[in-house]
Order: C-alpha cells, then structure tokens, then sequence
DNA sequence: CGGGCTCTGTACGTTTGCGCACATACACCG
DNA sequence: CGGTGTATGTGCGCAAACGTACAGAGCCCG
C-alpha cells in the first residue's frame, strides 16, 4: 500500500462509498449560489431578510481562522460567537480532561456559540478550528442585542439549534453501532460537503482524536476503504 | 449469582460506587422542596414566576404515562410536549430503523419535545416512557403561543435545551470511551437522580437497548458491579 | 549530506464485546 | 399439575479494537 488514502493533502474523488451513513445535514446546495449582496457565504445569515442581514452583518467582524485554533475550551466564557464562511469547525467533549471526541461539525451551514443563544455563557465543547478559512465574528453582548431585535435570526439559529442536536445525536449512534471505516467514509463525507471541496488538510492523527480511536486504527480503516 | 442486582424491580441502594462517570445534570435538588401554589414538581415550570407559572399551568392537562409508552417516534409531528412530574421519558435515536440507542433522559427537571420550542415540528428521536408516572401535557399551538407571551418561559426552556444538549454529547462521549459496566453505573445513577428513589422498573433486556449493547454485556456488568 | 522531526505502515499479544446456543428460575394460567 | 412465556445466568468461538513497539518515508534545516 503506497498511496495513501488520507495523506496530509487528500483527494479522495474517485473511492466515495455509496455513503451508509446518512448525513444528518447533507440534502443541501453547497454551491456559491448565494445573496449577491455581501461577501457572505454563512447560510444562516444568507437566509436572514435585507433589514435584519444588514443589521446582523454590521456587528461582526471579519476573522480568518488557522487549522488548530482553539476558539473555547469546555467551561470558557464564550466572548464571541462564530459564522463560518469556508472554514470548519469541529466540537469536542472531553471525558476525563484528555480524551476528545468530536460530536459536531459546524461549517457554513452554522454558527460557533449556540449556547449563547440559549442564554449561557459557559461553552460545553471545546471548538476546534478543522479547517482553516474565514468566519464572521461578533461579540457576544452584540450577539444577544441583535437576537433580541430580529425576529428572523432568533428563528434562523432555532432552526439552525435544532439541526445541531439531530446532528450530535446521529453522531453518537453512529459511534457506537458502526465500524471505523464506515465512520471514517462518514466523516469523510461530512466534511466535503461542509468545505465543498474534495482536498482538504488532515493527518491520521488527527483523525484518530476526532473519531476517539487509535491512530494505527485510521491506518486500516483507511485502508480498507481503498477495497 | 443468585441474587440479581437488576432484577424487575430494583434495590440498588448499598452498592453504588464513587461515580466515575459524572452525571451532567446533578449537583440539583431532587427533594420535594417545590413551590406550594400547584402540584408541579416539574422544574421548568417551578421555576417561572406566579404569572407565567399560572398561564401554562393552565395551558396543560395531567395525563398519566405508562412504561413502554411511546411519545413520538423520528419523523413524527409532535402534537404535544410534556412536562413530567414524576415520570420518566428516553430519548432515543434510531439507526437502520431498528437498532436504537438512548442519547438523552427527561424527568421532571426538564420537557419533551424541545424541538417544537425551536420551530420544528418533526421529532429527531423516539420518546420512550421508561419511568411510568404523571406528566402535565400541552398542545403544541398552545405550547407556541405561551413561549411567545411569556419571556421567563422561553429562558427556562433555553436554559433546559443546552443542558440536553450537553447531556447528549456526555453522553456520546461516555459511550464511546467507557466499559459496559462503567455505562450500566452511570444510567443507574443518572436514573436514580431523575426518579428521586432506588426503585425502578426494569429488565435488562431493556437495558441492552438504552446502552446499545448485547442482553449478555448487561448480565456480565451487572455481576461485576455487584463486586 | 546527515541528523532530527513528523507522518505513515506493520506487527503481536490482549481485552472487550458480539453472535449464538442453551440451561435455569419464576410466574401465570387453563 | 404441567405448559407456556418471560427473564436471567453461562459457555464458546470469533471479530474488532486496544496498547505498544518499531521500521520506513518524506521533509526541513544546519
């Protein structure tokens, strides 16, 4: 086996299973076909009306995110909340302060700091950046004004609320009935549809923490996808 | 063995071990030291102020849940939400339509059908009554219509959706890092705190489907935490 | 060019849990 | 009283994953 499936840079185009594992949040366009009026390709934002888009988008700032940036560590008072707009971010909880497990994906479909919303402060995640690229960022106290005057929002991050439960509750059944390899295609598959590309950066290692097994267990497992 | 420690009705009072596991939602109260105005000991609702409290009260009718009910099943339109008094109610994922897996547990510090307080009518889980008891039930209409008038409402609903959602990721976490016997302890306790008493119905062919594991796995933990 | 570093592939023995089959215990009931 | 059903305890072989250790591949840098 000389040719990896997963090394640092991937490309894995041609071997997509026919995917087992549903994707809670796949059946959507990941396409730019975005609201031309602003340099937003965030869809919570994108579905907002003209008013409230303006006035939510006026609050943040841009902010470009590197790959393993931490943006809360679990218990951390969250001073800003996130809108990916082609970067990813992975949620972990950790068991025992050390091992991590990743329970969400939050990319342009989402926002980083839903408990915010929920009215608490204190992050239950660690968030970590797994894909390197740009979000807008608004500070949490703004965050809540606009959410107390928008209508639209508190409905979009409801919405948007709801998904990420169904998302995080798949991940957990998919964690226990499910093989390595079919939660390796798994995460596979849910990050290219996140990132909308088939290349993105990642190692074995990495992938051993995301998915909590062994690293020696990405190995094979990837190899096995190879068939 | 001839003495069980889970047989049909449960005494586990001696036995329980310094719990490794922590329980998301305890360091709560479980006494009865409710307000006095109604008989509620549903914590959502205790926690509302005389005006709030009086208005959904009224909105309710008591309805008794039996063991093995089923509240909704995934996909399902939820009519109702239920906020349980004494009883019990598990939330559950199901993968391949058949194996399920318990992601969550609602007793009467929380609510049944969070989902329709974020705008969604569609069940993600099924809601399996595992601790039989009293329930206060309200339509969904009703339900939306008292969210939007009463703001110490939604907060207390806010408040109980990210303690859920913890819960849920706890609980991935735990069931992908821990030992069967570790997992059996931690449901224990965690049902023990929600129904405030050592007694409780069930087999463990019912528990093997909450832990998502063989009837056996339970038989053999549950020797081993007899020590 | 030769070290150090990271990432990847392979191997070995051990543990956990699965699938299955079967034996026992107990309750209910005609 | 014997039959049927449900719940529980046990045994055996197997597959998956674990912990650990180590060897090659590729890269950066002095």
């Amino acid at each position: 086996m000389t040719a990896s499936l997963i090394p640092p840079i991937v490309d894995f185009r041609a071997e997509l299973p026919a995917a087992q594992s549903r994707a809670p949040q796949s059946g959507r366009r990941r396409r730019q076909t975005d609201s031309d009026r602003t340099p937003t390709q965030n869809k919570v934002l994108a579905a907002l009306p003209g008013k409230d888009f303006e006035s939510v988008v006026a609050g943040c700032e841009p902010v470009t995110l590197a790959f393993g940036d931490i943006l809360y560590e679990p218990g951390d008072t969250m001073r800003h909340v996130y809108f990916p707009c082609d970067s990813l971010v992975s949620l972990l909880t950790l068991v025992d302060n050390h091992l991590a497990l990743e329970v969400g994906m939050v990319g342009r479909e989402g926002m980083v700091g839903i408990p915010l919303a929920l009215g608490v402060d204190a992050s239950p995640f660690r968030a970590l950046v797994q894909g390197a690229g740009t979000a807008l960022r608004m500070k949490a106290a703004t965050f809540r004004r606009e959410l107390r005057h928008s209508l639209p929002l508190q409905n979009a991050i409801n919405r948007y609320t709801y998904g990420l439960m169904s998302q995080i509750s798949q991940t957990a059944a998919c964690n226990r009935f499910h093989m390595v390899p079919e939660r390796l295609a798994r995460w596979l598959l849910m990050t290219r549809d996140r990132v909308g590309s088939n290349h993105f950066q990642l190692t074995q290692e990495f992938l051993s923490h995301m998915l909590g097994v062994r690293r020696v267990g990405v190995t094979k497992a990837a190899g096995q996808l190879q068939k």
